[in-house]
DNA sequence: CACCCTCGAGTTCA
DNA sequence: CTCGAGGGTG
């Protein structure tokens, strides 16, 4: 690029980056058309309408674009074909049949309306022939005479450009066509692309050779398609080859040939398979629009169960006749859709980056972004782990990111992308102290990357943290305990003196002390508290409500009536039952929710079985401690150490007092009871998915009640992986490392049982 | 010294 | 659910 193009592209960057999504697309669509029309008068009459700079600037324009909005760049950009560079590396070649491009669906309704025109156009029911939508680069070959005599990338649909040379060395693609069955031309269209494995690895030799790495599988491919040999040394040219026999092809597609000996689509891609072309495994007619829909599902929910990338499924009516029939419109042909999955990766603009608190005190620097769907859903924020990984992504507060979800779910901030910098981002810096409570920020020890806030006491992040976990799954189980309750029972507006100034108090709350708290309203999207008129902040109650004339509890002389006739709210009620119920949970429960560090539910069940108390695990030595399975040096210090705490042995003592049952009725002491004998005695059992018969915990405690180990992941170890719908990478996990894999009704037998059942059960013969 | 496992954190969904 | 970090165990 010379120096006044990138200008160009970089003055268009910033414009663009402030443009919402719809208008960026309408924009790209003009650009494209009014590139794709200066094409189509240079190649196709032979004259120049628009001068090179101006053409240059659209497609710089353009560019730009689809480097803030990837998902806008359609396989048939001006982009990424003839010109993008200078037009003239690559002769043109016209192709014997118009290549099309296909319209698209984005939602299952859109879908089904479509295939309802076609079937009310056809005049009666159709089949589908249903084929996974590839993010490659499109090619067309000519064969003539059963010899491949030329290769064509899409370029604008009527001329693409040449590429034999490097299609000639890839090993997907026959030079010849098998048997002697094929007409004298044929021109098969298909697909390009690299397994995701491959382009991994291609962008790690990019990487290694400091050569620019491809944004995704389909830029790799016509990256790759499109080297010039001249030129380059040897040493790059062999690397090319290496990239280019990684190359695969999939046909899904035929022009040119008048009267084929089919009369499917389906039936055409046998006969291609027949001629030696690799076409795709992964295809299926369907019978029915539903039956259609239920394939584009299924491929929506394992799109990375196939080894190369997908963004879609294509869907054509199977029967060749109705393709003339149905005709096509100027663009695209009737007789087929492509349904759009949602983009796993986008563009958005980095707001800032912000730290925030958790209950153990660490310091978290997370992104806080414009709102962007991924992956089908609206994602703002994710974490940025800490300071070293901000450095590491290269990051800068008003970067344009490329934003993805990681597994499926996680959010995760790739990098930014540079190209779209003005000169206004600015870098992160970690605070040096808490963004909560003002104290200083120190490693916990020497060497650490992780910066904590040391101020576990009282600072209003750690308390608000502590007593949401003491409600979660894992502790306590208190329903109506979460995030919001713990923030408005730790730092409502009023009182000024939250009820809970540490975790201390959870069990003292009465009603009255819920009663009069309130909470500032926030803005569910800006997060900021809402203003009234007057400026001041907007304030409500989450625990009181107005009382109505209907209420069957309706009682004039409420111990509630002073404020203006509200009375507790069921959300209050429920809090407060609850807590009371907690106090009898088991006492593995209390150790998860003192929150001391390394005691999950795993050492804390281990602990309480041993112990059978807390006073027993506060009387402990070190060395006694320790001596617990599952239990070494570095957890037994940390329980010494947490026990030394004056305020820690407040919350026990308090917790006490309140009531709550910190030992297990009938536990003999320290070394006491152990579960031996039971029936799953020495073997691991993971549980995976929805359970019929079980919740996620009920299944657990079966595993345990039945003297087994219930691990958390699969392992080489693991006896049995017990997998219901739902089940995701651990059954995967299973079925590589050869687990045996066991559905609901076999788990029952197994937990209640034993494994001689199961056997048993198999052998008695329930199949057929 | 290898594993293998658990912990802890962030996030979104039903 | 997944990842990294780091502990426990053979």
């Amino acid at each position: 690029m010379t120096d006044a193009a990138t200008d160009a592209g970089a003055a268009a960057g910033a414009d663009i980056a402030d443009l919402p999504l719809e208008s960026a697309r309408a924009e790209a669509v003009r650009l494209t058309e009014l590139i794709l029309g200066a094409r189509d008068a240079y190649y196709g009459r032979d004259a120049e309408i628009v001068d090179d700079a101006t053409y240059d600037a659209w497609m710089h324009q353009l560019e730009a674009i689809e480097r803030l909005h990837p998902e806008l760049q359609g396989q048939d950009s001006p982009t990424l074909s003839v010109g993008a560079a200078s037009g003239t590396l690559f002769a043109p070649v016209e192709h014997a049949e118009r290549m099309l491009s296909l319209d698209n669906v984005f939602s299952d309704a859109e879908f089904l309306s479509w295939a309802a025109k076609v079937e009310r156009d056809a005049g009666r029911r159709v089949h589908y022939l249903c084929e996974l939508k590839i993010d490659g680069l499109a090619l067309s070959l000519r064969y003539e005479n059963g010899r491949l005599v030329s290769a064509a990338t899409r370029g604008d649909g009527r001329v693409g450009e040449d590429v034999t040379d490097n299609v000639r060395q890839l090993r997907g693609i026959p030079q010849r066509l098998l048997g002697n069955g094929h007409p004298a031309l044929v021109e098969v269209r298909g697909e390009v692309f690299f397994n995701v494995a491959d382009f991994v690895s291609l962008n790690a030799y990019q990487e290694t050779m400091g050569d620019r790495l491809f944004a995704n599988p389909r830029n790799a491919a016509s990256g790759s398609l499109r080297q010039k040999t001249e030129g380059k040394n040897q040493r790059q040219l062999d690397a090319m080859h290496q990239r280019l026999s990684r190359l695969r092809m999939t046909v899904h597609g035929i022009g040119a040939w008048p009267d084929p000996p089919v009369s499917t689509q389906s039936g055409i891609y046998e006969l291609l398979a027949s001629w030696g072309l690799p076409t795709s495994a992964y295809y299926t007619v369907a019978d029915s629009p539903d039956a259609a829909d239920a394939f584009i599902q299924h491929y929506g929910g394992h799109r990375h169960d196939v080894e190369h990338e997908i963004d879609g499924i294509v869907v054509k009516v199977d029967e060749l006749a109705l393709h003339d029939e149905l005709g096509a419109t100027s663009r695209a042909p009737r007789w087929a859709i492509a349904y759009k999955y949602p983009p796993e990766q986008v563009n958005t603009k980095l707001l800032d980056i912000v730290v925030s608190v958790g209950r153990t005190g660490r310091a978290t620097p997370f992104a806080v972004m414009e709102p962007a769907r991924v992956a089908g859903s609206v994602v703002r924020q994710a974490t940025l782990h800490n300071q070293d990984v901000v450095k590491a992504k290269g990051v800068l507060i008003g970067d344009t990111v490329v934003l993805r979800k990681a597994g499926d779910v996680i959010p995760e901030v790739l990098g930014p992308v540079v190209e779209l910098r003005d000169g206004t981002e600015r870098a992160f810096v970690m605070p040096a102290d808490c963004p909560e409570c003002g104290s200083r920020l120190a490693p916990a020890k020497a060497g650490d990357i992780d910066l904590r806030c040391p101020n576990a006491r009282s600072c209003p992040a750690q308390v608000r943290g502590r007593v949401d976990h003491i409600g979660s799954r894992g502790a306590l189980d208190i329903e109506g305990l979460g995030e919001v309750s713990a923030a408005a029972l730790t730092q409502p507006v009023r009182p000024e003196t939250p009820p809970l100034v540490t975790e201390a108090g959870l069990f003292d709350l009465r009603a009255e002390d819920l009663f009069a708290i309130d909470v500032v309203v926030r803005d569910a999207e800006t997060g900021l508290p809402r203003l009234l008129e007057d400026g001041s902040a907007d304030t409500r109650s989450p625990f009181r409500r107005q009382r109505k004339k209907s209420d069957p509890a309706f009682q004039s002389d409420g111990p509630f009536d002073g404020d203006a006739g509200h009375i507790l709210s069921v959300a209050a009620t429920q809090l407060l039952v609850n807590l009371e119920a907690a106090k009898s949970k088991e006492l593995w429960r209390f150790l998860v929710a003192l929150n001391v560090r390394h005691v999950g539910p795993v050492a804390a069940r281990a602990l309480a079985q041993w112990f059978g108390s807390i006073d027993a695990i506060r009387a402990a030595s070190r060395d006694e401690l320790a001596a617990v399975e599952g239990v070494g040096g570095i957890i037994a210090d940390s329980l010494t150490d947490w026990f030394d705490v004056d305020w820690h042995r407040d919350i026990v003592d308090r917790w006490a007092a309140a009531g709550a049952q910190l030992a297990t009725p009938g536990h003999p002491g320290p070394g006491g009871a152990s579960v031996e004998g039971g029936v799953l005695e020495g073997l691991t059992v993971v549980a995976t998915g929805s359970l019929e018969g079980y919740s996620r915990e009920g299944a657990q405690q079966a595993i345990l009640d039945a003297g087994g180990k219930a691990a958390s992941s699969v392992s080489k170890k693991t006896d049995f992986v017990a997998a219901g719908p739902g089940a995701g990478s651990k059954l995967a996990k299973a079925e590589e490392l050869g687990v045996r894999i066991i559905d609901a009704a076999q788990f029952h037998l197994l937990v209640t049982r034993g494994p001689d059942a199961l056997d048993a059960a198999a052998t008695s013969g329930t199949e057929g």
